[in-house]
DNA sequence: CGTTTTTGACCAGCGC
DNA sequence: GCGCTGGTCAAAAACG
C-alpha cells in the first residue's frame, strides 16, 4: 500500500490549507477558495483557477442564495460577516430541507427495500473540496471505506467512503489525488449525514489500523494510503498520503500521532459539537450553508467562531 | 468480538 | 443494444 492514497480507515477531514471547496449542483457548482474566498465573489468568475478535474463555478446566484436562505435566515447579514471555522472541524453543517430533498433523490443503499438505486449522475449534486496532501486530517465523521476504483485518465485511483459512525447514514466521500497537482486531493461528498456529530468514537474501533511502517501499507503503485488515525487536536495533525508525498517529518507525525491516540478527542470531539453544533455534513449542498463571505482558515487559534449551521 | 480494509464482482448510467 | 465507466456490494482477512 505504499502508494495506495486510497484513505485508510477513517478519513477524517481537512488542514484547510488552500482548502477548496466546490458544490455541484445538476447544473451548477460553486468553488470556495480556502483562503479566505468569497463565495459569491467567485460566482462572477468562469472558472475557478487552480482547480482541476473540470470543476465549474456556479452560473446562477439566485439559484444559489435560494439553496443558502434556508439554512441563513440572516443570508444577508451573514454576508457581510466573517465565520471562521477551525482546521479540526468538518465542512459545515447539513440542512434538514436539503436532507429531505437529497433523500428523495439517491437513496444508493441497496439494503433498503429497493434494489440498487443510482441517481442519474448528471443529476448528482456534491461538493469537491481540494485539499493538499497535508491538509487530509482530521474530520469529526467516521469514514469506513468501502472501495477504490482506478479512474480513467486519471493515474490515481479513487477512493470510496461512507460513514460508519450510524449505520444508514447515507454520507458519501470520495477521495482521489488531483491529476493536475498529485500534490492536491480531490474529496467529495455526497448526500449527508443523518445524525448528529459524533461524540464518542466507540463506533470507531480499528480505525488505527495502522501499519508498523505506512508507508508500506500500500496496494497499488498509483496511490499513496492516508494514515487517518491522527489526533484532531494539533493544527499540525495533519497526515499526507504515505508515498509518495510522505517525507520524513510526515511520518515523524504520524509515527506521533499513532503513539498518542485519542486520548484527548473526546474533549475535542465536545469542543466540535459546541463549537459548531450537531452539524451534519454530506449532503449535496453543505457548502451552500456557508455564508457568502466565508473564510475557511487554517489557524487553529482562529477558529473561535461558531460556523454556520450549528444548531 | 466488533470494527476495519481489501478487492473482485455486480449493477446502473451514459455515450455511441 | 452494446460496451465502457463509475459506484456499490459483500466476502475474506486483518486489526485492536
Amino acid at each position: 500500500m505504499e502508494d495506495d492514497w486510497g484513505l485508510q480507515a477513517v478519513v477524517r477531514g481537512y488542514n484547510n490549507n488552500n482548502m477548496t471547496t466546490t458544490t455541484t449542483t445538476s447544473s451548477s457548482t460553486v468553488t470556495m477558495d480556502g483562503n479566505g474566498f468569497s463565495l459569491f465573489d467567485s460566482l462572477g468568475l468562469q472558472q475557478q483557477g487552480g482547480v482541476d478535474d473540470g470543476l465549474l463555478c456556479f452560473p446562477d446566484l439566485e439559484e444559489l442564495e435560494q439553496l443558502c436562505r434556508p439554512f441563513f435566515p440572516n443570508f444577508q447579514q451573514q454576508q457581510q460577516q466573517q465565520i471562521f471555522i477551525s482546521p479540526i472541524s468538518s465542512p459545515p453543517p447539513l440542512v434538514p430541507q436539503l436532507q429531505q430533498i437529497q433523500q428523495q433523490q439517491y437513496r444508493p443503499n441497496r439494503s433498503l427495500s429497493n434494489p440498487r438505486q443510482k441517481r442519474r449522475k448528471n443529476q448528482q449534486k456534491r461538493v469537491v473540496c481540494q485539499v493538499p496532501a497535508e491538509g487530509l486530517t482530521t474530520d469529526v465523521w467516521a469514514w469506513r471505506k468501502y472501495g477504490q476504483k482506478p479512474i480513467k485518465g486519471s493515474p490515481y485511483p479513487r477512493g470510496y467512503y461512507r460513514c460508519s459512525s450510524t449505520k444508514g447514514c447515507l454520507a458519501r466521500k470520495q477521495v482521489e489525488r488531483s491529476r493536475t497537482d498529485p500534490a492536491m486531493f480531490v474529496v467529495t461528498y455526497t448526500s449527508e449525514h443523518n445524525h448528529p456529530v459524533p461524540t464518542h468514537r466507540n463506533s470507531l474501533a480499528g480505525i488505527s489500523r495502522s501499519k508498523p511502517n505506512i508507508a508500506t501499507a500500500t496496494t497499488n503503485d498509483e496511490t499513496t494510503s492516508m494514515n487517518l488515525s491522527c489526533s484532531y487536536s494539533s493544527p499540525s495533525s495533519t497526515l499526507s498520503p504515505a508515498t509518495p508525498l510522505m517525507d520524513e517529518d510526515v511520518l515523524q507525525q504520524q509515527s506521533k500521532l499513532q503513539n498518542n491516540p485519542i486520548n484527548d478527542d473526546d474533549d475535542l470531539f465536545l469542543g466540535l459539537e459546541e463549537l459548531i453544533g450537531p452539524m451534519s455534513f454530506g449532503d449535496d449542498c453543505f457548502v451552500d450553508q456557508f455564508p457568502a463571505n466565508f473564510n475557511w482558515f487554517t489557524n487553529n487559534n482562529a477558529a473561535t467562531t461558531a460556523a454556520g449551521g450549528g444548531s
